[in-house]
DNA sequence: AGCGGAACCTGTCGGC
DNA sequence: TGCCGACAGGTTCCGC
């Protein structure tokens, strides 16, 4: 479900609520979700240890924990994590419990078991982290970056734009989203666009975030805060979802097609 | 190297 | 009402 705008919401509000709390007892009630660990080693790894702060890398949460250690999550399609207080009820979807030692407890549910938790000793020896590619916020992320990278490549540029890998953090409703704003068919090869169209790409994803961001992120089902409540991005969704609507630009009506097995939604007459 | 397809899970919605 | 298939903010693995 998440993208960066929705993790990265998700990793300031637990940063605020965390930071300074202490582990006092983990429950793992759904032992698939976790790698690498056995639920006692996971449990036992995370017991009495501090938070000291909760960061997000790509669509990864990390907690950087003290004395020391890292817990890895990824909240893949429909995870989140919810903080309640330790007088009410442990939804059934809770699938592992972190008991705080002020009281409360912090909650990953995750009805579609998707996910992953897993523990490290530090950022660096996370595999999965170490195969990122470019923050797309980052001051790294420039037309020259993207220009390079996408010239050597004939893969449609939307399924390049979602390569975690290459870019790290954008999935499919940002991309449809993003192609559309940068007018580019969104099948195109990689290295058929041209300079102004990848000058386009790039700061129509930085434009698209930066309000995602600020509207908390995209909520169509699942995706909620750590207080529960929805984003609002999905107010100014142009595309996404909105097969047969017409087009905010040419009123032409909006397709739907699949790439890589998931929905594209574009306008054929305005995306070149 | 890169691409397509299946697998991992569960829930919901639309059509017949 | 009931069943069946399609679909869902994602990633990884396998075979060609």
């Amino acid at each position: 479900m998440p993208e960066l705008p929705e993790v990265e919401t998700i990793a300031r509000e637990l940063n605020q609520a965390l930071s300074g709390q202490t582990i006092r007892k983990v429950q793992v009630r759904r032992p698939g979700l976790l790698e690498g660990d056995s639920p006692q080693g996971f449990e036992a790894g995370l017991a009495g240890k501090q938070v000291d702060r909760v960061a997000r890398r790509g669509k990864y949460l990390v907690f950087t924990l003290v004395p020391q250690g890292v817990l890895v999550a990824h909240l893949r399609m429909t995870g989140k994590f919810v903080l309640q207080g330790g007088a009410e009820s442990i939804p059934p979807s809770a699938r592992v419990v972190f008991l705080l030692s002020g009281g409360e407890r912090l909650l990953y549910q995750d009805t579609r078991c998707l996910g992953r938790l897993f523990l490290a000793r530090t950022e660096e020896e996370a595999p999965p982290l170490a195969r990122l590619g470019m923050e797309p916020l980052s001051g790294g992320f420039t037309p020259g970056w993207l220009a390079q990278g996408a010239a050597k490549s004939r893969t449609p540029i939307k399924v390049w734009l979602m390569d975690q890998s290459r870019v790290a953090g954008l999935g499919n409703i940002y991309v449809s989203e993003i192609c559309f704003s940068a007018r580019v068919a969104p099948t195109r090869p990689a290295n058929s666009l041209n300079r102004g169209e990848i000058q386009r790409i790039h700061r129509v994803t930085g434009e698209i975030l930066t309000q995602a961001l600020a509207c908390n992120g995209t909520t169509i089902s699942d995706y909620r805060k750590v207080d529960d409540k929805t984003g609002t991005f999905q107010n100014f969704l142009r595309v996404y979802g909105k097969k047969g609507a017409p087009c905010p630009r040419c009123a032409a009506p909006i397709q739907r097609i699949v790439q890589h097995q998931r929905s594209t939604f574009l306008c054929p007459v305005c995306q070149k």
